[in-house]
DNA sequence: TTGTCATTTGACAACGTTGTCAGATATAAC
DNA sequence: GTTATATCTGACAACGTTGTCAAATGACAA
């Protein structure tokens, strides 16, 4: 900026003014201070300039994702961005892998950075570690699971009553040996949604059946082995319900290996590319993540831009999309 | 700082110290120190230390993909964050959707804040452009696809051969009339992986009808649509090579909606989840992204410890995995 | 005690920028 | 030509940190 200063021989304030667009600059100095940093490649410093603000905002805000690469995820991650960029603000992001003190190390790093804000989604089961970090002015949203101990906008899915239309949309079908397949218990929302199964089954008065319930399963083979002993015990269920994507796909492909998929309904818990094209194609219950990204970006630039009312939760309504395999008749 | 300082009643200077882990600080005044920034929950300013330090480095590397939600750019995008990470270094991503002016405003926008380094999954069809961040001291690796009219490292996969393999194994199969499905021909890659189509072809003494290529498709409905008007035509072809993983689902789409899809063979460049569930499953070219953005990362590190050797260009090979539809013979 | 040397500590400037405020210049009115 | 006013411009300090270097302290031998 000095070098910029020089070469168009004003004082480096008023290459600070054009730079930042303010007014009060006449034509012909703003003139030569363009042509000046275009011929020295001059690049602003924006840490620097953060740095004197009074605002202090760096336009920067960490995304924290229980993994970057897992499609509910990526998808949040890329509504999120859609809302950020066009602000001037960039992203950065982490995987916290279901991790408490991964999520916490990757908050701190982003912390450290003085990012403006936080979107989460949580792992950790224990969130007044954030209150330094919100006092030192870093807006906070949670997204798909709300926080524990820490009192913060989040933008839910209604778990539950996804999961209660879903089973009973198969207690319609004629089901009433329903099993369940669950993702690791200690995930709020792998809880919410076995509690709506419960529910659903108590309102429907069929009894919840504990052979018929397999939870804490991660990932696909997990998912895979469960199903296939599921189906193969002595009374096994006519219709499954499971409670996250890769079950699903685990359970799928269980059942397709057992020739069995056009026997045992199925409906899963969020939406898979390509469930259409399979036979039968999968009834899901379906999430909107680019809804939850946007509906939580926003929220939380409302809250930068000084919006003090009291946090609030904002819940995202899930989409039953039938497709076949929730239709089977025992 | 200084209000730390003032608490543990020493200078900053010696804060700094101890918050960097110098060696030099007596044992007495470091337990003062980490008492005191505790009781004051003080924070790192890392910005600030990085304008300061002789270095200059951020921690802080930029990531351009096409899409951070698409699955092969998510995997590279995983892949990368788990090198940079343990090194203490935090990854902002950006999506140029496959957009030259997009890639160009991020790269600025990383470039403002100082990033370290940048992988770029290229857009853009100039990056000369990015003579001036490099001479900045900002290291560049690309991933996918080379640079242009820019030297510089790059880690991308061996289309060409990946297509030849898959062409050939249709040929093998016993088919002449194979179509060819390409993704947006101003990509780089979509033209190797066609060039590839051509070469194989050749090679096998297979005469190219360009009635058989459908090329400039983006997306999954445009390629549904070339697939439907491509094998209802009055010459069909009996087997279809898919350059990219969407095109390839909406070919898949448009023969299981015309119930050909166990008629006419099909290859897809790139792996798709549950192509192993369909009917039959989906032969495709498998690249590797975790394995391209692991190279990618690394070699990132290693110019940014000061690795000067001439750029060089790592070549990650593909895998065809056979599940069906490409073993369906005319 | 004194002198020597190694270790520990702190004062100060600087990184690249912007807020503050005073000074310079141009414009208009008399 | 003078004054009053509005518009531009620049000198300087400060943001939170670390590099430099000199000063203070402690350990040990003579």
């Amino acid at each position: 900026m000095r070098e910029v200063a020089a070469l168009a021989k004003v004082s480096i304030k008023t290459v600070s003014r054009v730079v930042n667009g303010e007014s009060g600059v006449s034509p012909r100095l703003t003139r030569r201070v363009t042509a000046a940093s275009e011929r020295l490649n001059y690049r602003h410093n924006l840490p620097a300039s953060s740095l004197r603000r009074s605002d202090g905002r760096s336009a920067t805000i960490g995304v924290v994702l229980e993994d970057v690469a897992n499609p509910f995820a990526s998808t949040l991650h890329r509504s999120i961005e859609d809302v950020a960029v066009p602000r001037g603000v960039l992203v950065f992001a982490g995987s916290s892998d279901e991790d408490g003190d991964r999520e916490r190390r990757l908050v701190s790093a982003f912390a450290s950075r003085r990012v403006d804000g936080l979107i989460i989604q949580p792992a950790s089961h224990d969130h007044s570690y954030l209150l330094s970090e919100r006092k030192a002015g870093c807006a906070i949203v949670f997204v798909d699971r709300p926080p524990k101990f820490f009192d913060a906008d989040s933008v839910v899915t209604d778990n539950a009553a996804g999961v209660r239309r879903g089973v009973h949309h198969l207690i319609a079908n004629g089901h009433r040996r329903i099993g369940y397949l669950g993702d690791l218990h200690t995930i709020d929302t792998a809880r919410e949604r076995y509690e709506g199964y419960c529910a659903e089954l108590a309102e429907q008065k069929v009894v919840v059946d504990e052979k018929l319930v397999r939870l804490d399963l991660r990932g696909i083979e997990k998912a895979e082995a469960a199903t296939r002993e599921l189906v193969t015990s002595s009374r096994p269920p006519t219709a499954l319900f499971t409670g996250q994507n890769f079950i699903t796909i685990g359970a799928f492909r269980a059942l397709r290996g057992l020739g069995l998929h056009k026997k045992v309904a199925l409906v899963g818990f969020d939406d898979i590319l390509l469930a259409d094209l399979l036979e039968p194609g999968i009834t899901v219950i379906a999430q909107d993540p680019a809804a939850i990204g946007r509906a939580a970006a926003e929220l939380l630039f409302r809250r930068l831009d000084g919006d003090k009312s009291p946090s609030q939760t904002t819940v995202v309504r899930t989409r039953m999309i039938a497709r076949g395999s929730g239709e089977l008749r025992p």
